[in-house]
RNA sequence: GCGAAAGUAGCUCAGCUGGUAGAGCGCGACCUUGCCAAGGUCGAGGUCGCGGGUUCGAACCCCGUCUUUCGCUCCA
């Protein structure tokens, strides 16, 4: 799995793109002048436009190319048993122990069921059987020291350091808990969502009835949602807090491969159109799969710190439905009323679910990465290093910046006029401080792709000049014909019509 | 949680064997300036992460602590 080392000269490492987003207003630490808070991220003001056009073109691409697919936004909270349901109470509550020898960390309940696996391999199954009702009643009642207990009197040794050195068992949260009611103690706990896919799941009846919605469809959503077992690394590859961008597809119990297919190649396809390369996404396949799966890939991108993945497509089965309708004691069955072969309706199901799961701050960093570039310029003593943001213009934060070449003789107030006609359309910034090179250097910085110079000509025809981000060319247009030459080329349209 | 490294101006960093805090870039004002990080003048900005100790004297040595980063672990 471990890529290549490209030949050429070394490759922008993380860190160069860290200090470059925080210094050019992408990405800040939390709380920062606290020392800010590990794994959690702010997005600046350049940072959040490119955030929010690429969950633009997500959601359009989602919901509005596809008739089939419709959003909606459900809440943070949702009633603590639809993560009984989901199987994150449950699944996700491991007890680890450290060995303080081989200082690694286990998970105390598997320890115990490999210890119950080698009673039966030696002929002593009931020894097991036994191990794991224990287990299960100390883990039911919480008992973490019964547990540790137990690990210490069935002479369990770590298979590194082969000691008995064992820390206390403790549990690790990975959802964050809060209370709901403002007293205490009739407060109830409840939990942040650590995925957003259920919020659709205990709508897929409100949309599917009130929406009028025929199987094949899909639910989509974005929004934050929070893990507490994330430590910090790579950035804002990884955070407590997160977004994502999901959606659920519905479709008959049969079909799903079909689908699991269709959108795997429809979601590469996206990450191609917001400008990613071909040859840093690819596909990884899922061997160990989920409780909930019986299919899974991961689109993986290319960053710094080599494939990682930016999108999850899990055939997840009616598991999840079926588990909300056992726990609910409602039906989220669908009556389907095409035709079979015999001529009879298809009638009632459970339907299976195809997801595809984005993070937004993983296509974000994965789209910052690609567009960070460093180019080597000029010749000589004259030497030095251009750095810019290659962005598709539809992303970039700002679409076109306006300059006076100088600050007098009635440029300045010219350059107001282009403003106010094309701020209304796409957002511009206006710079008349410094050298027009080193506006156009600041520009490039935040990847804008175009900066429009009014210059002494343009008093006499009105015309001015286009130069262009990544080749740095300019062309001589008239003011009139702006709103249509950009507006053409920062539209998502560009980016859709790709899809 | 374990191990390691780091923390000095907005950013990148220098600061010798302990002697009152520096550079480059950036930022602000003014002047100059006819197109790719232009020049000049002036200026703002630092309790050297925090607390304690040693010392006549600590950014520097010692102890503690916090935070961040990297590796291990975890990652539905």
């Amino acid at each position: 799995m471990e890529d290549a080392k490209p030949k050429q000269a070394p490759a922008t490492s993380l860190q160069d793109i860290i200090s470059h987003a925080k210094e050019y207003g992408f990405v800040f630490p939390s709380s920062e002048i606290y020392d800010g808070l590990q794994a959690v991220y702010d997005y600046g003001q350049n940072g959040v436009e490119l955030k929010n056009n690429l969950k633009q073109v997500w959601w359009k691409a989602m919901t509005q190319l596809h008739e089939n697919v419709v959003g909606i936004d459900a809440a943070i909270f949702m009633h603590p048993l639809t993560w009984k349901a989901s199987g994150h109470v449950d699944s996700f509550n491991d007890p680890m122990i450290d060995n303080k020898d081989s200082k690694k960390r286990y998970r105390a309940d598997q320890l115990l069921e490999l210890k119950a696996e080698e009673y039966a391999a030696n002929g002593q199954p009931e020894k097991g059987h036994e191990l794991l009702l224990e287990m299960g009643r100390l883990l039911g009642e919480n008992d973490l020291n019964g547990v540790r207990e137990l690990i210490i009197s069935e002479g369990i040794v770590d298979p590194i350091s082969k000691t008995a050195n064992w820390t206390e068992v403790r549990q690790f949260n990975l959802m964050f808990s809060t209370q709901v009611g403002s007293v205490a103690e009739d407060a109830s706990l409840i939990y942040l969502r650590p995925e957003t896919a259920q919020g659709i799941f205990v709508n897929f009846l409100n949309v599917q009835k009130t929406g009028r919605m025929k199987i094949p469809f899909g639910i989509a959503q974005i929004g934050k949602a929070f893990r507490n077992e994330i430590v910090a690394r790579q950035f804002t590859f990884r955070m407590r807090e997160f977004e994502q961008m999901e959606m659920q597809f519905f479709v008959r119990p049969g079909t799903e491969m079909e689908w699991y297919e269709k959108w795997k190649e429809t979601r590469l396809n996206f990450h191609k159109a917001v400008g990613l390369p071909a040859e840093k996404l690819k596909y990884h396949i899922h061997e160990k799969l989920a409780h909930y799966a019986n299919a899974a890939v991961d689109i993986e991108f290319q960053f710094p710190f080599g494939f990682r993945e930016i999108e999850g497509i899990h055939s997840r089965t009616d598991f999840d439905l079926k588990s909300h309708q056992e726990l609910s004691r409602k039906k989220q069955q669908y009556f389907d009323n095409d035709l079979d072969e015999n001529g009879k309706p298809v009638g009632n199901y459970i339907p299976y679910v195809v997801e595809t799961s984005v993070g937004a701050d993983r296509l974000f960093l994965a789209v910052f990465c690609n567009a960070y570039t460093e180019e080597v310029v000029g010749e000589g003593e004259n030497q030095k290093t251009r750095t810019y943001l290659k962005l598709h213009p539809a992303l970039a934060p700002v679409k076109a910046a306006i300059f006076p070449l100088v600050r007098k003789d009635g440029l300045p107030e010219k350059a107001q006029e282009v403003v106010k006609q094309l701020r209304s359309e796409f957002r511009v910034i206006y710079e008349e401080r410094d050298a027009i090179g080193k506006r156009y250097t600041r520009q490039d910085l935040i990847g804008t792709p175009f900066c429009i110079a009014v210059d002494y000509q343009t008093l006499e025809d009105n015309t001015v000049t286009i130069r262009y981000r990544d080749t740095t060319e300019q062309v001589r247009v008239p003011i009139s014909d702006l709103k249509s030459r950009i507006g053409q080329e920062v539209s998502i349209e560009r980016i859709l019509e790709q899809l």
